[in-house]
DNA sequence: ATAGGGTTAG
């Protein structure tokens, strides 16, 4: 490129220096990416690119644009990289979620003899909580304690943040280092409470709460966040009361709390009161309203928001349609999915893995097949929706057939990607090609066996009869067999009239669930199926002393953007009779063109 | 450091 010619008299040169510091500055505030390429084309033409003010924050710019190709450039042109540059494009990867190249040019930086500093550390500590590993959190904590570096408490509080994303041992670090820490400023304080909130340590953080020096906004906000998750409104709406101010935070935490809790009253009520909602706030009250199946009201809010001029974004969308999936509205997922088409959001990976979920769960495959096919960048997770979905619906072969595909296009199947396929075996009744895939994740493509994979191949195995099979594998298996083993399990005895099997699991069962009435029930069935009235008489009897009672399990049907639930036997619809009369049309229909129910089934009901 | 966020067996 050809060189403008700089001013020639220094103060104007120092004038317009200044100026560009300051658009750069200002264009860091608002990310706009056309402004920034502007920026930077002016920048370039006083050959400032690779000046050491400007390098980073342009590197910072083009990574908050989510251009890293941009970034990297910038970084490239600089034949001595300084730290800060090399600070800026280590944040830059992070912050696009690249902990692997932010780790490269850390290696990089310390092989050109540059130290890092606690920024630097701060910075990777946040990569490695993306990846979620302790061992890259130990190993910079032992790095970071050699050289000293405790002195900035940005370090240990980070560090304490991180080990707290690390699951249970964790937790454990986290506490140790936030014992010996010998200055703690209140972050240090809110990233401890926040971290055992998290791992459901309410009574613990709030004895931090109370013995902490000083509290601010945060603080109130994160220990509201406690009681709310905990379910534990009363205790939750007094310290909202109590605290000292409020802000768009606190009111949607005590939204959402009381959405969770299913009291849409209150959460309407102070949805209604608060003074300023956003985005989130506005997702929290839909979210609410469409998790109860109440999709008339989750819409006409969908609409509110629309009218009130909010933009929805991915986290909107995502958990929308995560609401839909969940209770099957598919009204208000066609609703937001047509909103979205008609505004020509730019749907990203996430986003589309959300609709696809949404169509599967809600039984429309064919549309979830379209979403799916029509996507430019599909990820592990879009793969693992859509084997999900079509096996859950019966078609596996589908779902197998993709499966494939997957592995032809070069992705890695997870966990997950086999609890699909396992499924979809179960679906399809392919029990030996269930059995090869058992083998082989481990063999060929190295996915380790877990208890929910264990569960997959008992049912598998329990539905296409092979009973003896089953409880072999229960025993074989590496790990202590939980509720859903034995009540697939028991489900497979039913099935097959495997009455005395069926004994020995419900008692595992009660020993692991002596509170629900169900399994009571279900051997005082088995007692009576044989003729035993002694056993049935002390089955009746242990139930009557559990006292709970569950809810039996609902199916439901969505019909004018209201989904309706019943149970067996249900009568509550007011028009319960002619849909009885309905039914019993149907299964004479069925007799008479020659379908014969199980009689299995009635030793248990 | 605080509120909503994609896939997970019955």
């Amino acid at each position: 490129m050809q060189q403008i010619s700089i001013p020639i008299r220094a103060p104007t040169w120092v004038s317009t220096r200044r100026l560009l510091e300051q658009k750069l500055a200002d264009s860091l505030k608002c990310i706009d990416l056309k402004q920034l390429k502007q920026l930077h084309a002016v920048i370039y033409k006083y050959n400032l690119q690779t000046d050491p003010y400007f390098a980073p924050k342009l590197v910072s710019g083009f990574s908050l644009c989510r251009q890293m190709v941009l970034a990297v450039n910038v970084f490239n042109q600089v034949q001595e990289p300084n730290m800060h540059l090399y600070n800026s494009l280590i944040r830059a990867h992070v912050y696009n979620s690249q902990p692997s190249q932010a780790f490269w040019v850390f290696f990089d930086m310390q092989h050109r003899g540059l130290w890092p500093d606690t920024f630097t550390y701060a910075v990777l500590l946040k990569a490695c909580c993306g990846n979620y590993s302790l061992k890259l959190v130990q190993m910079i904590h032992t790095h970071v304690e050699k050289l000293g570096f405790y002195s900035d408490i940005v370090v240990p509080n980070s560090l304490i943040d991180c080990y707290f994303k690390c699951g249970l041992s964790g937790v454990c670090a986290a506490r140790k280092l936030f014992a010996v820490m010998g200055e703690r400023d209140i972050v240090s304080w809110n990233t401890m409470i926040c971290g055992l909130v998290k791992a459901n340590e309410l009574r613990e953080a709030h004895r931090l709460f109370d013995e902490m020096p000083e509290r601010d906004i945060v603080t109130w906000n994160t220990i509201l966040d406690g009681y709310s998750k905990a379910g534990e409104m009363e205790a939750a709406f007094e310290l909202f009361q109590k605290m000292p101010e409020r802000n768009v935070v606190s009111w949607s935490t005590m939204i959402c709390g009381y959405c969770k809790a299913g009291d849409m009253e209150m959460a309407m009520i102070l949805f209604d009161k608060m003074p300023a909602k956003n985005v989130v706030t506005w997702t929290i009250i839909i979210c609410g309203y469409a998790e109860k199946g109440l999709a008339k009201d989750a819409i006409s809010l969908f609409e509110k928001m629309e009218a009130t001029g909010l933009e929805p974004d991915d986290g909107t969308i995502i958990s929308i349609f995560g609401a839909c999936a969940e209770s099957g509205l598919l009204g208000l997922g066609k609703r937001l999915h047509a909103s979205i088409q008609r505004t020509g959001y730019k749907c990203s990976t996430p986003v589309c893995n959300a609709i696809v979920d949404m169509y599967a769960k809600c039984g429309n495959l064919n549309r979830a097949l379209t979403v799916f096919n029509g996507m430019a960048n599909r990820d592990l997770v879009s793969w693992n929706a859509i084997i999900q979905g079509l096996a859950m619906h019966g078609r596996g072969e589908k779902a197998l057939n993709l499966f494939s595909r997957m592995i032809q296009e070069g992705f890695a199947p997870d966990r997950v990607t086999f609890i699909g396929v396992l499924c979809a075996c179960t679906h399809a009744g392919f029990v030996d090609k269930g059995i090869h895939y058992f083998h082989v994740m481990e063999t060929e493509y190295g996915v380790l066996k877990e208890i929910e994979h264990y569960g997959c191949m008992i049912d598998l195995l329990g539905r296409g009869g092979r009973l003896t099979e089953a409880f072999k594998l229960v025993q074989s298996m590496p790990m202590e067999p939980n509720v859903i083993i034995w009540g697939s399990l028991v489900g497979a005895c039913r099935m097959h009239n495997a009455l005395e099997d069926a004994k020995e699991v419900l008692h595992h069962l009660i020993k692991l669930e002596p509170a629900d009435a169900g399994h009571f029930s279900m051997l005082s069935s088995i007692y009576a199926a044989a003729g035993d009235w002694n056993g049935v008489s002390s089955a009746r009897m242990q139930m009557k002393s559990t006292g709970t009672q569950k809810p039996s399990g609902a199916s439901s049907i969505e019909l004018e953007d209201q989904v309706h639930e019943f149970t067996v036997l249900d009568k509550s619809h007011p028009n319960s009779d002619r849909i009885y009369e309905v039914i019993d049309g149907l299964s004479l229909h069925l007799k008479r063109v020659g379908y014969v129910p199980k009689e299995t089934a009635k030793v248990f009901s």
